[in-house]
Order: structure tokens, then sequence, then C-alpha cells
DNA sequence: CTGAAAGCGCTTACAG
DNA sequence: CTGAAAGCGCTTACAG
């Protein structure tokens, strides 16, 4: 790679400053230039190809327009794609480029996605949790300290300091369940993983507040025994979710649901679970109702509707970035917790 | 966000001046530093928690440890994300950070990840290609123009100077189709999309070159037809493809099938189509066999035994990791043209 | 064994 | 209307 042309070359090129040039190249309010020179300039600029140099810049401002995103593993769950796809969207709009970090720490003092802001070559942090749980807690401690640009993006890190958005669980159970309800049903099996996460446990408070408002009926809960393994990139862990999926179907959810009304309804955690329930009622028992509060990673392929809620996850990237990028400007935040809401229930045809 | 210690903070508290504290940070060779002060310097930058200032490192050395990884949308597709796993563990490895760009633009002479490497923001650009088709001409030529390091994923541009990663995608069906007419196949049905791919055109390819070995046999193909959206991030195009799958496959598959021979077989382009010719074959036609050329973004559900083969992604995209840092270490590369070869064929029991 | 000085490419008060 | 100069934080020949 040639040396790049710099500012100076300009100047000798055009017989100014240095100084000139970049008044000239930034558009300078206070300095007015002469339409002549002015013009030379830009016509050396682009003769040149001049691209100013970004460590310069970031050195002399102390600014690198850019932001880290922290995602711990893998980019193969939808979940993770589309937040970041909503992040990109957000800081693309305001010029802003992306660091894409791991949790590694690299022997580090800190993580490098913290240590990237230290060393100002990122301006803040966008922290993807895994599965709701917030930042190290001494990770929390050196953004605080350091005054450093965050937003957790699905967590609730317990600083109030500390911005976040976070997903409706709650709330999408809520209205799952005051549908069917609404419709007639009378009993919901809420079929859900073993996992003890806060998102799970949103969810299962949602469907309890929703019959508690139509008297009579009941929510009973089935845990399916699986904790989390933190590595879809491979098709065997996929198969082996769904192998699970498929006894405890057998073994658990049919014989519940054996009894159940026409208009009752199971409503699923997963995508994964409500589309092997769906092959499995594929020719009987077509009146119980099925719901998912995920599309999952992946589409759901049953010959059936299925009422649906899903978090709002590239709307919640793209008020990640904006949020975070108003406390880069120094901003002062009405509400550094955004919640947002999920997309209304709606019925799938497949 | 306060102002960080310097090297002169440092330098001030020893009592040295800025150069010395440098050589100790950085333990120049050349320098040897008496043990007295190497210690107080040493102490003295940890009481500060003194971290260097990366963009003055890479204004003065020229570089920036970074590395621009250019992707075009869709990082709901689990291809990209496993590609771009790979990508990050080949360069963690190095002590490289990534980027991440889209092809835009933004109005600049270059697209952002050709802009990136020319400010000096970082130091080699790994473009992943969406659908096997190379980077635009005019980006190729600024490329090569300003010998920026590059490599090149899941494409093959023209110029030979220009790097790249390719996934075996000929031998991948080749493999598959050898094992299948093996086992005593006569005829292969291969059930593809009519997207016009170099990597569809390989997998065809290589089917027939298997066919080829064995006289007497066939391969027959039957076009999926289907042109790709690019936004795998909506669930509904997903069901789009499914419907269409689901049609193609009585409309066509299954009539063509219907004379098949035990151990005749049906090779899939994808999972999705495997996943549906599974289940539309449940209770019949048991032994025709099935097999797939990739997992798709879905796992798949059959309740049969499917031979898959799919591309290393993973490999991949360490490979170029690898490749690219080679390149930016200015070493003479042998071969600048990677080719993955595809895991063995195997039998999945789902 | 250690330090003073120049310079990476840019910006911006300050002075004409 | 324009320019000389200082400085962002670091590194590294060069000179003691």
């Amino acid at each position: 790679m040639k040396a790049r042309p710099t500012i100076k070359d300009i100047a000798a090129q055009v017989g100014v400053s240095p100084s000139t040039v970049s008044y000239v190249l930034n558009d300078s309010a206070n300095h007015k230039i002469s339409e002549g020179t002015r013009q030379a300039i830009l016509q050396a600029a682009k003769a040149l190809q001049y691209i100013p140099n970004g460590a310069a810049r970031a050195l002399r401002n102390n600014s690198s327009h850019c932001v880290s995103v922290a995602l711990e593993k893998t980019l193969t769950q939808a979940r993770f794609g589309t937040l970041l796809q909503g992040i990109r969207n957000g800081l693309r709009s305001e010029g802003y480029w992306l660091m894409l970090f791991d949790f590694d720490s690299r022997g580090q003092l800190y993580p490098e996605f913290i240590e990237s802001v230290l060393q100002s070559r990122s301006e803040g942090i966008i922290y993807i949790s895994s599965d709701g749980s917030d930042p190290e807690p001494e990770w929390r401690e050196s953004i605080l300290s350091n005054h450093l640009p965050f937003v957790g993006c699905d967590c609730c890190p317990p600083e109030e300091e500390l911005a976040s958005v976070s997903f409706d669980y709650e709330r999408g159970a809520f209205e799952v369940g005051c549908r069917l309800l609404g419709e007639g049903a009378r009993r919901i099996l809420y079929w859900r993983p073993s996992v003890q996460t806060d998102q799970e446990q949103y969810r299962q408070e949602g469907l309890r507040q929703a019959s508690a408002l139509y008297p009579g009926t009941e929510v009973i809960v089935s845990t399916l025994p699986y904790e989390s393994a933190e590595d879809g990139a491979d098709v065997f862990s996929h198969s082996q979710v769904s192998q699970l999926c498929k006894q405890h179907l057998v073994q658990d959810i049919i014989p519940r649901i054996a009894q159940f009304q026409p208009g009752d309804a199971v409503v699923c955690a997963w995508g994964v679970m409500a589309r092997h329930l769906a092959s499995a009622l594929n020719g009987t028992l077509r009146s119980v109702k099925i719901a998912s509060l995920s599309a999952g990673e992946t589409p759901l392929l049953a010959e059936s509707r299925v009422l649906i809620s899903r978090p709002r996850f590239l709307y919640g990237g793209e008020e990640a970035a904006r949020l975070l990028l108003r406390q880069i400007r120094g901003e002062t935040l009405a509400n550094n917790r955004i919640v947002i809401p999920p997309e209304s229930p709606q019925y799938i045809e497949l």
C-alpha cells in the first residue's frame, strides 16, 4: 500500500498553507476563503484523490466516529443477527462505524470492548446480552468509573446510570394470552424451557396476568428440561433441541392436552416447539390452538395457523444505537431505560 | 469521559522523559533501561491505569491492527454468521480487531469498507460475497490500484492478484453423488433452485461427474423457480420459500420419483427442500434416499436419515483471516486462491 | 544507560 | 481574507 496524499501535498500543489486547505476541506464557518483558492484546493484534492487520515483526525479531535458492539459468541441465532442489523442501521444514519467484539479479554485488564473505548478507538459500547444476563460486575464498574457511553441490549443492569434497551417479554405473552382467552380458551398450557432466565419469568408472568383477567381460566406450565449450550452454530445441537422437543411432546404435552376443549391453547416459548407441536397435531386435535412467543431460528413450517408475537429486535437495535449516540453527544437523557413493546399478536398461515 | 493519563503523566510522576517511558512500556530491544527506573515506570503505569492511545499509535505507526469485513446485509443467514465467526476466530488469535461494513457508500467516492482502509483506520478487507458474485469492477479496481490487502470469501474475482477463499461446491456434490451411486442408486434427482449462481452450476456439475463414473446411471434435474430476495431477516420470506417448495414438491418432485427404484435418491440443494421432501415421504416411498448439500438456516427436522455434505464455512472464515494477515505482513503468497474442501458426506438421523 | 527532538497528519485558536 | 505555529499522544533515529 503506497503512501497516501496528505493535506500538505494539496497545499504544495496549490501554493497555499496546509491550514488553508484544512479550512476549505472542512467548510470551516469562521474562515472565509476566496472563491479562487477554494476551487483550486477542491480541484487539487479531487485530482490527488485525497482522503483524510482517520487516525490523525481521531487523535486530534479525540473522536473516532466508531462504536464497539460486544456480542458473546453466536452470530447464527436470528435474534442476534437481527439486533445487530438494527444497530447497523441506527449507526449508519449518523455516519458511525462499528467494531465487533466478543467478551474476550486477551489477557488485558479489561475485555476488548472496553479496552477499545479506553484506547480512544471507539466512542461507546453497545452490549448485547447473551441470555438476558447483565455484564459482569467488574465490567460495569469500569464502565461507570470511566464514564464510558454504554447501552445494554436485552438486559437491565442494576446501576441506574447504565442505559439499556430491553424487550417487553411480559407484555408479549400477556397479549397472546388475552387474545386466546378472548377467543374462548379456558385453559392455556405454557410450554417453556427450564432455563431460568428473566425472559422466561416475564413470559410466564404475562400469561398469568392475562388469565387473571378471565375468571375461571387457568394457565398450566410444562417445562422442557433444557439448559442453553450457546453454540447454535452447529446443526447437531439444533437437532438435539429438536429431539428433546419431540420426546417431551410425546411424554408430557400430548397427554396433557388430550382432554383440552376446542379453543384451548398451547403457548410455546420457542418457534421450534410450535413447529413440532403443529406436526404432532397434524391430523388430530385440530381444534387446539397454537401460539409462539418467538420465531426462533427457524421458520414455522406447520400446516396450521399459529398465533405469534415476536419481540421487535430490529427496532430495538436501532433504538440502542440512537440511545448510545445521544450519550456520546453529551445530551442529557430523560429516560435511559427503553422498553420495546412487542409486535401485536397475529395468526400466521403456513 | 474524563481525560486519560498519557505517557507524559507517567514520565512526570517518575521523573524521567516520555521517551524512556515509551521504551520501557514497549520492551524496546535496542534500549537497555536500568531495572530501577524500569520498575518505577511500570508501577506508575499500573497505578495510573495507563492505556496507550490507539489513535496516536495508529497515526505514528501507520497500523491500526484492525481489519474491515464487508457483508452486504443479512446476518440472519447461518452461512454468513458462521463465516463471520470463523473470521473473528482467525483475527483474534493475531490480536486484530474487526470493523463491520455493508456495501453502502454513503455518498463517498468508495464504499465504506474501502474508505476505511484508505483512511488508515483498517489494514485490509475481507469481502463476503452475497451469492457467489464478485465485488463490483470499480471496487476491484480501486483495491488493486491502491494495493489494498484483500480476500474475497465465497467468490472468485477474475484478477488473479486478488486473493480468495472459496468453497468446493462441486466436490461436495460429487462426493454425495458417489456415495449414493456406490450404495446402489441408478437415478439421482437433483432438486435445485433456479438462481443462476456459480454455486449451483458447480453442484450440478459435481453430480454429473459422479454419475459419469457409474455407467448406466443418470442425473435428472428439477428446478424450483426461485430468485433470491436477500432479506432472510423476515420470517415471512422464509415461509414464502417453504410455500414454493411444497407446491413444487407436489407438482413436480413427487410425480417424478413415483417410479424410482429402492436406493434411488433425491439430492436437495437446500436444507429446507430436504426437510419438506422428508415430511412428504413420511409414510410412503421410504426407500428413496434423501441428501442435502447445505444445512440451510434451519435444522433438518425430518423423521428420516438424510445424507448431508456441508461447506466448512467456519474453517473458511479462519483461512480468510490468515490469508489477509499474511498479505498485511507483506509475506509473499505461494497461493492466494484457497479452496476449502467440504465435510465428508454423512448420514444424519433425525 | 538515558533524553531532547522531530515527526506521523490533522485542526484551530491566534495573529496578521 | 490568509498563514505560522502549537499540539493531539505516541515512537524512534540520533546524540550524549
